[in-house]
RNA sequence: GGCGCGUUGGCCGAGGAGUUAGGCAAAGGUCUGCAAAACCUUUUACACCGGUGCGAAUCCGGUACGCGCCU
Protein backbone atom coordinates (compact mmCIF):
# COMPACT_ATOMS: atom_id res chain seq x y z
CA UNK A 1 0.00 0.00 0.00
CA UNK A 2 1.69 3.09 -1.37
CA UNK A 3 -0.57 5.40 0.92
CA UNK A 4 -1.87 4.39 3.95
CA UNK A 5 -4.53 5.92 6.15
CA UNK A 6 -3.37 9.33 7.08
CA UNK A 7 -5.00 11.34 10.28
CA UNK A 8 -3.40 15.08 10.21
CA UNK A 9 -4.21 17.60 12.43
CA UNK A 10 -3.30 21.13 12.30
CA UNK A 11 -3.66 24.48 13.89
CA UNK A 12 -2.35 27.13 15.55
CA UNK A 13 -0.02 27.01 18.72
CA UNK A 14 -2.60 26.61 21.50
CA UNK A 15 -5.62 25.70 19.33
CA UNK A 16 -5.77 21.98 21.46
CA UNK A 17 -4.28 19.98 18.52
CA UNK A 18 -1.99 18.26 20.39
CA UNK A 19 -4.14 16.68 22.86
CA UNK A 20 -6.42 15.78 20.20
CA UNK A 21 -4.26 13.95 18.74
CA UNK A 22 -3.26 12.82 21.73
CA UNK A 23 -6.86 11.25 22.54
CA UNK A 24 -6.79 10.30 19.00
CA UNK A 25 -3.97 7.91 19.41
CA UNK A 26 -5.41 6.45 22.31
CA UNK A 27 -9.06 5.94 21.11
CA UNK A 28 -7.94 4.07 17.54
CA UNK A 29 -4.41 2.24 18.25
CA UNK A 30 -2.69 5.20 16.91
CA UNK A 31 0.50 6.27 17.01
CA UNK A 32 1.56 10.00 16.65
CA UNK A 33 4.03 12.04 14.15
CA UNK A 34 5.04 15.10 15.13
CA UNK A 35 5.39 18.06 12.34
CA UNK A 36 6.95 20.96 14.50
CA UNK A 37 10.51 22.06 13.52
CA UNK A 38 11.21 22.46 17.07
CA UNK A 39 10.20 19.76 19.25
CA UNK A 40 12.81 17.60 16.94
CA UNK A 41 15.69 19.03 19.28
CA UNK A 42 16.74 17.64 22.28
CA UNK A 43 16.93 19.47 25.42
CA UNK A 44 14.12 21.74 24.08
CA UNK A 45 11.34 20.67 26.06
CA UNK A 46 9.43 23.25 27.79
CA UNK A 47 9.59 25.86 25.60
CA UNK A 48 8.12 23.89 22.60
CA UNK A 49 5.44 22.50 24.67
CA UNK A 50 6.85 18.99 23.98
CA UNK A 51 4.28 16.41 24.84
CA UNK A 52 5.33 15.29 28.22
CA UNK A 53 6.70 12.14 29.83
CA UNK A 54 3.55 10.94 30.62
CA UNK A 55 1.64 11.18 27.23
CA UNK A 56 4.87 9.78 25.51
CA UNK A 57 4.23 6.50 28.11
CA UNK A 58 0.95 6.44 26.76
CA UNK A 59 1.07 6.98 23.37
CA UNK A 60 3.72 6.51 20.82
CA UNK A 61 5.36 9.59 19.22
CA UNK A 62 7.84 9.62 16.65
CA UNK A 63 10.14 12.90 15.12
CA UNK A 64 10.62 13.84 19.28
CA UNK A 65 14.29 14.33 20.21
CA UNK A 66 15.75 13.06 16.78
CA UNK A 67 18.99 15.74 16.32
CA UNK A 68 20.65 17.80 19.01
CA UNK A 69 20.11 21.90 19.85
CA UNK A 70 22.86 22.74 17.11
CA UNK A 71 22.47 20.93 14.30
CA UNK A 72 20.11 21.91 12.03
CA UNK A 73 16.55 19.72 10.64
CA UNK A 74 15.06 20.75 7.44
CA UNK A 75 11.67 20.56 5.78
CA UNK A 76 13.36 18.28 3.28
CA UNK A 77 14.16 15.67 6.24
CA UNK A 78 11.06 15.86 7.53
CA UNK A 79 9.13 14.64 4.61
CA UNK A 80 11.54 11.72 4.27
CA UNK A 81 11.41 10.62 8.33
CA UNK A 82 7.46 11.21 8.35
CA UNK A 83 6.92 9.29 5.43
CA UNK A 84 9.01 6.28 6.64
CA UNK A 85 7.22 6.47 10.02
CA UNK A 86 3.98 6.73 8.63
CA UNK A 87 4.67 3.60 7.01
CA UNK A 88 6.30 1.84 9.58
CA UNK A 89 3.43 2.64 11.87
CA UNK A 90 0.45 1.19 9.56
CA UNK A 91 2.80 -1.96 8.93
CA UNK A 92 2.33 -2.49 12.23
CA UNK A 93 -1.02 -2.12 11.81
CA UNK A 94 -1.74 1.31 13.97
CA UNK A 95 -2.80 4.13 12.68
CA UNK A 96 -0.73 7.28 11.77
CA UNK A 97 -1.38 10.79 12.97
CA UNK A 98 0.44 13.13 12.35
CA UNK A 99 0.11 17.01 13.95
CA UNK A 100 2.03 19.99 14.19
CA UNK A 101 1.98 23.43 13.41
CA UNK A 102 4.65 24.07 11.06
CA UNK A 103 3.14 24.33 7.67
CA UNK A 104 5.88 23.84 5.40
CA UNK A 105 6.69 20.29 6.94
CA UNK A 106 2.99 19.19 6.83
CA UNK A 107 2.14 20.26 3.43
CA UNK A 108 5.64 18.32 2.78
CA UNK A 109 3.86 15.14 3.17
CA UNK A 110 0.16 16.66 2.33
CA UNK A 111 1.46 17.27 -1.48
CA UNK A 112 4.21 15.03 -1.52
CA UNK A 113 6.53 17.86 -2.15
CA UNK A 114 9.57 17.58 -4.60
CA UNK A 115 12.06 19.99 -3.16
CA UNK A 116 14.19 20.09 -5.95
CA UNK A 117 18.00 20.68 -5.75
CA UNK A 118 20.29 19.55 -2.59
CA UNK A 119 21.19 22.86 -1.08
CA UNK A 120 24.31 23.71 -2.40
CA UNK A 121 26.26 25.47 0.89
CA UNK A 122 29.18 27.47 -1.25
CA UNK A 123 26.68 28.73 -3.94
CA UNK A 124 24.49 29.63 -0.68
CA UNK A 125 27.63 31.31 1.11
CA UNK A 126 28.90 32.90 -2.10
CA UNK A 127 25.47 34.40 -3.12
CA UNK A 128 24.58 35.55 0.51
CA UNK A 129 27.12 38.03 -0.51
CA UNK A 130 25.67 39.55 -2.55
CA UNK A 131 22.83 42.76 -2.70
CA UNK A 132 19.72 42.04 -2.69
CA UNK A 133 19.58 43.99 -6.68
CA UNK A 134 22.52 41.79 -7.29
CA UNK A 135 20.47 39.01 -6.49
CA UNK A 136 17.34 39.94 -7.98
CA UNK A 137 18.59 40.26 -11.20
CA UNK A 138 19.72 36.79 -11.56
CA UNK A 139 16.64 35.68 -9.90
CA UNK A 140 14.41 37.77 -13.14
CA UNK A 141 16.56 36.03 -15.22
CA UNK A 142 14.80 32.49 -14.20
CA UNK A 143 11.37 33.73 -13.67
CA UNK A 144 10.29 37.66 -14.85
CA UNK A 145 7.25 37.32 -12.86
CA UNK A 146 8.27 37.72 -9.37
CA UNK A 147 6.05 39.24 -6.73
CA UNK A 148 7.30 41.68 -4.49
CA UNK A 149 7.17 39.16 -1.64
CA UNK A 150 9.70 37.43 -2.97
CA UNK A 151 11.93 40.28 -4.35
CA UNK A 152 12.82 41.46 -1.06
CA UNK A 153 13.35 38.09 0.45
CA UNK A 154 16.74 37.20 0.42
CA UNK A 155 16.55 33.87 1.50
CA UNK A 156 14.10 33.10 -1.33
CA UNK A 157 16.14 34.49 -3.93
CA UNK A 158 19.08 32.75 -2.97
CA UNK A 159 17.03 29.49 -2.64
CA UNK A 160 15.47 30.37 -6.20
CA UNK A 161 19.16 30.98 -7.83
CA UNK A 162 20.20 27.74 -6.27
CA UNK A 163 17.38 25.96 -7.60
CA UNK A 164 17.20 27.49 -10.77
CA UNK A 165 13.29 27.16 -11.56
CA UNK A 166 10.13 27.76 -10.15
CA UNK A 167 9.56 24.71 -8.68
CA UNK A 168 5.76 23.43 -9.84
CA UNK A 169 3.36 24.04 -7.43
CA UNK A 170 1.58 20.87 -6.56
CA UNK A 171 -2.11 20.67 -5.02
CA UNK A 172 -3.19 17.16 -5.21
CA UNK A 173 -3.73 15.97 -1.66
CA UNK A 174 -1.72 12.51 -0.39
CA UNK A 175 -4.53 9.83 -1.05
CA UNK A 176 -6.49 8.22 2.03
CA UNK A 177 -6.11 11.46 4.34
CA UNK A 178 -8.03 13.17 6.23
CA UNK A 179 -6.75 16.88 7.45
CA UNK A 180 -8.67 18.25 10.18
CA UNK A 181 -7.77 22.16 11.51
CA UNK A 182 -8.83 23.02 14.93
CA UNK A 183 -9.32 26.47 15.48
CA UNK A 184 -10.30 29.05 18.35
CA UNK A 185 -11.80 32.59 18.73
CA UNK A 186 -8.79 34.56 19.02
CA UNK A 187 -9.36 36.45 22.36
CA UNK A 188 -9.63 32.66 23.36
CA UNK A 189 -6.17 32.22 22.02
CA UNK A 190 -4.40 35.29 23.22
CA UNK A 191 -6.01 33.90 26.92
CA UNK A 192 -4.20 29.84 26.36
CA UNK A 193 -1.23 31.02 25.09
CA UNK A 194 -0.83 33.65 27.79
CA UNK A 195 -1.48 30.80 30.36
CA UNK A 196 0.76 28.34 28.35
CA UNK A 197 3.78 30.88 28.74
CA UNK A 198 2.57 30.78 32.67
CA UNK A 199 3.12 27.50 32.90
CA UNK A 200 6.24 27.09 30.95
CA UNK A 201 7.74 29.67 33.43
CA UNK A 202 6.80 27.66 36.64
CA UNK A 203 7.44 24.40 34.90
CA UNK A 204 11.30 26.10 34.94
CA UNK A 205 11.48 27.50 31.56
CA UNK A 206 14.39 29.62 32.42
CA UNK A 207 16.55 26.90 33.95
CA UNK A 208 15.86 25.16 30.86
CA UNK A 209 17.02 28.43 28.61
CA UNK A 210 20.29 28.71 30.76
CA UNK A 211 21.25 25.27 29.81
CA UNK A 212 20.93 25.59 26.68
CA UNK A 213 22.71 28.42 26.69
CA UNK A 214 25.70 27.17 28.15
CA UNK A 215 26.37 24.00 26.27
CA UNK A 216 25.41 25.94 22.72
CA UNK A 217 25.42 29.33 23.01
CA UNK A 218 23.06 32.02 21.99
CA UNK A 219 23.82 31.92 18.35
CA UNK A 220 22.82 28.28 18.11
CA UNK A 221 19.52 26.44 16.59
CA UNK A 222 18.12 26.15 19.44
CA UNK A 223 18.04 29.36 20.40
CA UNK A 224 16.10 30.98 17.63
CA UNK A 225 13.20 29.54 18.88
CA UNK A 226 10.05 31.67 20.63
CA UNK A 227 10.14 30.97 24.43
CA UNK A 228 14.24 30.89 24.23
CA UNK A 229 15.48 33.90 22.02
CA UNK A 230 13.57 36.18 24.38
CA UNK A 231 16.16 35.43 27.06
CA UNK A 232 19.13 37.08 25.55
CA UNK A 233 17.87 40.29 26.07
CA UNK A 234 17.20 39.59 29.77
CA UNK A 235 21.01 38.19 30.23
CA UNK A 236 21.94 41.43 28.59
CA UNK A 237 19.60 43.39 31.22
CA UNK A 238 17.25 44.95 28.18
CA UNK A 239 14.31 43.29 29.39
CA UNK A 240 12.67 42.67 32.79
CA UNK A 241 11.71 39.22 33.23
CA UNK A 242 8.10 40.27 33.17
CA UNK A 243 8.84 42.12 30.09
CA UNK A 244 10.44 38.54 28.10
CA UNK A 245 7.16 37.00 29.68
CA UNK A 246 4.85 39.33 27.52
CA UNK A 247 7.01 39.01 24.73
CA UNK A 248 7.08 35.45 24.36
CA UNK A 249 3.03 35.84 24.36
CA UNK A 250 3.36 38.90 21.94
CA UNK A 251 5.65 36.54 19.73
CA UNK A 252 3.71 33.62 20.31
CA UNK A 253 0.81 35.11 19.10
CA UNK A 254 1.92 36.39 15.61
CA UNK A 255 3.49 33.14 15.25
CA UNK A 256 0.15 31.83 15.62
CA UNK A 257 -1.12 34.71 12.87
CA UNK A 258 1.22 33.37 10.48
CA UNK A 259 -0.11 29.78 11.22
CA UNK A 260 -3.20 30.65 10.63
CA UNK A 261 -2.62 32.49 7.32
CA UNK A 262 -1.04 29.22 5.79
CA UNK A 263 -3.29 26.72 6.50
CA UNK A 264 -6.24 29.17 5.60
CA UNK A 265 -5.13 28.46 1.83
CA UNK A 266 -5.36 25.39 2.15
CA UNK A 267 -8.93 24.09 1.06
CA UNK A 268 -8.73 20.44 1.96
CA UNK A 269 -8.52 21.15 5.76
CA UNK A 270 -11.95 20.76 7.79
CA UNK A 271 -12.13 23.30 10.35
CA UNK A 272 -13.60 22.75 13.88
CA UNK A 273 -14.15 24.78 16.86
CA UNK A 274 -15.27 21.91 19.20
CA UNK A 275 -12.65 18.91 19.31
CA UNK A 276 -15.43 16.23 19.59
CA UNK A 277 -17.03 16.98 16.03
CA UNK A 278 -13.58 16.39 14.90
CA UNK A 279 -13.09 13.52 16.79
CA UNK A 280 -16.43 12.39 14.95
CA UNK A 281 -14.94 13.24 11.69
CA UNK A 282 -12.15 11.02 11.96
CA UNK A 283 -14.31 8.10 13.29
CA UNK A 284 -16.53 8.66 10.04
CA UNK A 285 -13.11 8.30 8.06
CA UNK A 286 -12.08 5.37 9.52
CA UNK A 287 -15.35 3.28 9.30
CA UNK A 288 -16.16 4.49 5.67
CA UNK A 289 -12.33 5.58 4.67
CA UNK A 290 -13.65 8.35 3.17
C1' G B 1 2.23 85.84 40.53
C1' G B 2 6.92 86.32 37.17
C1' C B 3 10.38 83.98 33.71
C1' G B 4 11.84 79.88 30.68
C1' C B 5 10.99 75.18 28.21
C1' G B 6 7.76 71.68 26.18
C1' U B 7 2.98 69.74 23.87
C1' U B 8 3.80 65.28 16.97
C1' G B 9 -0.66 59.27 14.80
C1' G B 10 -1.95 53.38 20.09
C1' C B 11 3.31 54.12 22.14
C1' C B 12 8.46 55.93 21.41
C1' G B 13 10.65 59.56 18.44
C1' A B 14 13.02 62.87 14.32
C1' G B 15 11.98 67.03 11.48
C1' G B 16 10.53 71.85 10.96
C1' A B 17 6.72 77.11 5.92
C1' G B 18 4.82 73.86 0.09
C1' U B 19 7.58 65.92 -1.62
C1' U B 20 6.63 59.47 3.17
C1' A B 21 10.87 60.46 8.77
C1' G B 22 11.86 56.14 11.33
C1' G B 23 11.05 52.43 15.15
C1' C B 24 7.53 49.57 18.07
C1' A B 25 2.62 47.88 18.44
C1' A B 26 -1.81 46.52 15.36
C1' A B 27 -4.23 44.42 10.92
C1' G B 28 -3.86 41.72 6.32
C1' G B 29 -0.66 38.84 3.20
C1' U B 30 3.65 35.77 0.85
C1' C B 31 5.67 30.88 1.31
C1' U B 32 8.21 23.78 -2.12
C1' G B 33 15.60 22.01 1.65
C1' C B 34 17.17 27.67 7.52
C1' A B 35 9.90 27.96 8.24
C1' A B 36 8.85 29.16 16.07
C1' A B 37 12.47 31.30 9.89
C1' A B 38 12.71 35.04 6.14
C1' C B 39 9.83 38.65 3.81
C1' C B 40 5.64 42.02 1.65
C1' U B 41 1.45 45.50 2.23
C1' U B 42 -1.60 48.91 5.13
C1' U B 43 -2.73 52.62 9.15
C1' U B 44 -1.42 60.06 6.78
C1' A B 45 -0.16 62.76 13.10
C1' C B 46 1.69 67.35 14.59
C1' A B 47 -2.77 70.48 21.93
C1' C B 48 -6.59 74.61 21.17
C1' C B 49 -7.94 79.68 19.22
C1' G B 50 -6.54 83.65 16.25
C1' G B 51 -2.84 86.25 13.08
C1' U B 52 0.98 86.84 9.08
C1' G B 53 1.94 84.28 4.31
C1' C B 54 -0.13 82.21 -2.35
C1' G B 55 0.61 78.37 1.36
C1' A B 56 1.60 76.94 8.56
C1' A B 57 2.38 71.00 11.95
C1' U B 58 6.63 74.35 10.90
C1' C B 59 6.68 81.88 11.98
C1' C B 60 3.88 85.50 15.56
C1' G B 61 0.20 86.28 19.60
C1' G B 62 -3.09 84.25 23.03
C1' U B 63 -5.49 79.84 25.73
C1' A B 64 -5.01 75.02 28.12
C1' C B 65 -2.02 71.32 30.05
C1' G B 66 2.92 69.55 31.72
C1' C B 67 7.98 70.47 33.46
C1' G B 68 11.71 73.68 35.57
C1' C B 69 13.43 78.09 37.88
C1' C B 70 12.42 82.73 40.60
C1' U B 71 9.64 85.92 44.23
Amino acid sequence: MKFPRLVVIVGETGSGKSSLAHLLALENNGEIICADSRTVYKGMDIGTAKPTKAEQAEAKYHLLDVVESNEIYNAARFQTDANQAIQQISSAGKLPIMVGGTGLFIDSVLFDFDFGHVPNSELRAKLSALTLDELRVQALVIDENLDSNTLSNKRRLIRLIEVGEVVEQQNELRKNTIVLGLKIPKNELRKRIEQRTELMFRQGLRKEVDELVDEYGWDSEAMSGIGYREFQDYSEGKLSMTQVKNSIVKNTLNYAKRQRTWFKRNPHIEWFEDPVEAKKSVDNFLTTGQ
